[in-house]
DNA sequence: TTGAAAGCGGTACCAT
DNA sequence: ATGGTACCGCTTTCAA
């Protein structure tokens, strides 16, 4: 099955590679009936036109590249598929975060006419992989902290990058979230509409986005008075700290009115944590996250949080990558995207 | 910002760009200077190679791609990004088969140093889609009934592709589940363990998949010597149907013990539509699904449903492809992947 | 409207 | 161990 050219559908047609080329590409630039045969040429050949070769020659690939973590290489996935016994024990039971922000990419990219290229090369090492997927693609994607300076230089020495949160980057664009306000406005719900008044603080202040978490909170709680309390230390992605971080909390003097977490993950796996400690969510003690993913909303008390634009964060990275990789110089920074308080029953009744 | 090509890196280097290329695909086959030398001026320079370049050589892209249905592109998402106002009302709402599929895509993926590419092109046409998808890739996966006989024929003549799920062809290989078997210990499972007489049962027989569960199903009741329902139609994918299923059922002379639903979105949605009209599941009813959607067990009651291995399904598409496209035409048909019971409380109390 | 031909950035064979 | 050099398949001036 040798591969069917331009060159086998010009000389089925009777035509040169170049009108080939162009009935493909700007079918009004030739004539009705070249047209045709070229086309009846190409199907009756099973034609396929090489992307790589017309890369070659655009100088563009026509796809986007998504840079996110490795969470998918978890030591279980490490073996071939046929060593898998077990019917899937779901280590990572919903769609979380990079999930839903992909799904938006995807979309968008189809809506544009970009293909979605998700990383590849089993490299171990960080920028020879990110390297290989920015050879093919004519823009990327990243999410916040998943290339370090070193590789987003690089990268964005050759195609335009947008990172997802984060900081602000003179050398990439950035789709901003407003957390702080997310944040905000959710303390201030546990104050006002619960009358909460001791707080325990579960998180990390890893990336720019969970410093505005907390930011958020602070000037909350400031705004009404309130003790703020130290950061209870807990890595969304690692419930284990999070039973930590509860158990740490169970053992002060007196137990808060309301656990405040950063990521929906924590507030799910710290619901747990209480329950197994024999005390009721909300009654007990109210618990929130940040992030709006689905499990939270399934849950068993609704978790009330923070809603992230995520399908529409991805789409506007999209958007903004296609304006650059077009040359369009978009305009200055986006103003960030608004996050909504989404009230569910785990921050008290009431 | 030239892109930076082998030619500067030799030059730089002051090798030829032959060497360079060998420096990087087999760094074992040059002198240890020289790999040095060319090294510290690719990096210097930020060097990316191109994949188009690479791929038109090298006869290969590096990429599988993945076909699946048209399902992200609702009337919604036919307009700019930014003009989504509100936050995601989330339609779909859980990791369905695809997705989880796609991941075990994914990971097989990374795991063997391939490129994903998923789709791109706004043609509207099924054929050009296609076809463009494929010019990408060196393999592809298509998902049962994703890809009509025409598009298979041709793309199959240029590239190695495999199913999932659906008849065996002789053009493409075939990841086979065995639904028959899962339906099978399913229904017998209600009938033996719960005693389960009249059944219902809802869903379509439009792919070989749906028809094998609905054998299973059979199967199962002619062995407990019981009278099988007809098929009570509904699509997977659209509520709707699910809802006038059940209304139709409520019609009946009599309720059933047990509705057996061929998905788990329809059984979730059964479910909503009898508690709504006074039920209880399982007390008055039992409602079972299939496939093991996340969302069943997050429900109340937990969904009794037939595990799919859909990972693995995605896993061992791509290692067939790999092998294909490797030339290694691997053994004959592989076995169907195998399903898995998964009781949880719908099916009855007992 | 169509054709000839020069790249696009690598790869890999053949020499040296 | 390196360099020279034909391609790989398509796009895109420039002429005819």
């Amino acid at each position: 099955m040798r591969k069917v050219t331009v060159y086998d559908v010009a000389e089925l047609a009777g035509v040169s590679i170049a009108t080939v080329s162009f009935a493909f590409t700007r079918p009004d630039k030739v004539k009705a009936e070249t047209l045709r045969n070229v086309m009846a040429a190409a199907d009756q050949l099973g034609y396929v036109p090489s992307a790589s070769a017309r890369g070659l020659a655009r100088g563009r690939t026509g796809a986007i590249g998504i840079y996110s973590y490795d969470y998918l290489l978890d030591p279980d996935h490490d073996k071939p598929a046929t060593d898998t016994r077990t019917p899937a024990p779901d280590g990572r039971l919903f769609p979380l975060y990079a999930d839903e922000v992909q799904r938006g990419v995807q979309i968008e990219c189809r809506r544009r006419g970009y293909a979605l290229m998700l990383g590849g090369n089993r490299a171990s090492d960080h920028l020879p992989h990110v390297i290989e997927v920015a050879g093919r693609v004519d823009g990327l994607i990243a999410f916040a902290g998943a290339l370090t300076d070193g590789a987003r230089r690089q990268v964005t020495a050759r195609i335009p990058v947008v990172e997802l949160g984060g900081l602000e980057r003179d050398d990439a664009r950035t789709v901003l979230v407003d957390n702080e306000s997310g944040m905000f406005d959710l303390a201030r719900h546990l104050v006002e509409q619960h009358g909460h008044q001791r707080f325990a603080y579960v998180g990390e202040l890893g990336t720019e986005e969970f410093k505005a978490r907390r930011r958020g909170f602070e000037r909350a709680l400031g705004a009404g008075g309130i003790t703020v309390p130290d950061v209870v230390p807990a890595h969304a992605g690692d419930d284990a700290s999070t039973l930590r971080a509860v158990a740490e909390i169970l053992a002060l003097p007196q137990l808060p009115d309301a656990i405040v977490c950063d990521t929906d993950q924590s507030a799910l796996a710290a619901i747990v944590a209480l329950r197994t400690a024999g005390l009721r969510v909300p009654d007990d003690v109210a618990v929130t996250g940040f992030d709006g993913i689905l499990a939270g909303r399934l849950a068993t008390p609704v978790l009330t949080t923070v809603l992230q634009p995520m399908e529409q964060v991805g789409r506007v990275a999209v958007e903004i990558l296609a304006g650059a990789i077009d040359g369009r110089d978009d305009a200055g920074p986006a103003l960030p995207l608004t996050c909504s308080l989404f009230v569910g029953s785990s921050c008290g009744t009431h």
